[in-house]
DNA sequence: TAGAAATGTTTAG
DNA sequence: TAAACCTTTCTAT
């Protein structure tokens, strides 16, 4: 399930299983084979998040993953099960207590080993990261002011910002009263101090909770106790139910190839 | 068993 | 703007 706080959540995870550890990397599957041969049985340095790319380094290559839209990883301590399926890569360490770990990865965009130069090309069309140390959005409100595209379609570019999904962008626009289709030159810079305030908590509660929620206890059927999964979203996949807040029913529409939910009263344009 | 959908990106037109 | 691609999971027939 990957926005930003999935890869996030992975960098951290991954560092502290295998980091500092001589890692076997191979590729049931074959379709990264050279890659595996190329890292097997070298140490990993640590692995880094940055939007929805996973840099993982070993000396001077670095294994780039992007989940794209169905990539997984499944984690676990001791031997790994036999390998089924479509498994690009898999992962087997010492982990720290000197118990075995091992991850596999499934479903990837991208696996790949890159160089530096060619890390650092992908850093440089990325926005900035809402789950970085020291957030700051004030390079993304200078593309959203300069522009007359729809925020809803500018929340999903990544070299506006980087980390950000078809969740994050409808549940933000919600919780702000914002319509998907105001143009990004109509985003007052009061409005979106706001917006990336609130998605750097949000985000920030996704990496800590493991998943996406949204909405405020007062919104939720049941207000105290663990939020079920009815309960995490104010419009994302609600298509046709009520609005949380006035009733009206969510509506659907397509914008840049994505499924967009919004509240049209709420969210009036 | 087949088909659709899914938290994404790239390339072609 | 549309299509292609990576794979799993859930629903409908």
């Amino acid at each position: 399930m990957p926005e930003g706080h999935t890869l996030f959540r992975l960098a951290r995870d991954q560092s502290a299983l295998f980091a500092g550890r001589p890692v076997h990397v191979t590729s049931p599957q074959g379709r990264f084979e050279a890659g595996a041969a190329l890292l097997d049985g070298r140490v990993l340095d640590t692995v880094s998040s940055y939007g929805k790319h996973l840099f993982a380094r070993f000396g001077a290559d670095v294994l780039h993953v992007h989940l794209g839209l169905y990539g997984s990883y499944t984690t676990g301590p001791g031997t790994p099960p036999a390998a089924r399926g479509a498994l690009r890569m898999r992962w087997v360490a010492d982990g720290p207590d000197g118990n075995g770990v091992w991850t596999d990865l499934r479903g990837p965009t991208a696996c790949e080993v890159l160089s530096d130069a060619e890390v650092d090309a992908i850093l440089a069309r990325l926005g900035p990261d809402p789950l970085r140390p020291r957030p700051d959005g004030t390079r993304a409100l200078r593309r959203i002011a300069a522009s007359r595209t729809p925020v809803g379609a500018l929340l999903m570019d990544q070299s506006v910002l980087a980390g950000v999904g078809n969740v994050y962008r409808a549940e933000l626009l919600f919780r702000h009263g914002v319509s998907p289709f105001r143009p990004g030159r109509q985003i007052e810079p009061a409005l979106w101090a706001d917006m990336w305030a609130d998605l750097v908590t949000l985000m920030r509660a996704g990496v800590r909770m493991g998943r996406i929620v949204t909405t405020r206890p007062e919104h939720r059927s049941r207000r105290r106790g663990t939020v079920e999964r009815d309960d995490a979203h104010y419009v994302y996949r609600r298509t046709g139910l009520p609005c949380r807040i006035c009733g009206t029913e969510v509506r659907t529409e397509v914008m840049v190839g994505r499924n967009l939910h919004w509240c049209p009263t709420c969210q009036a344009a």
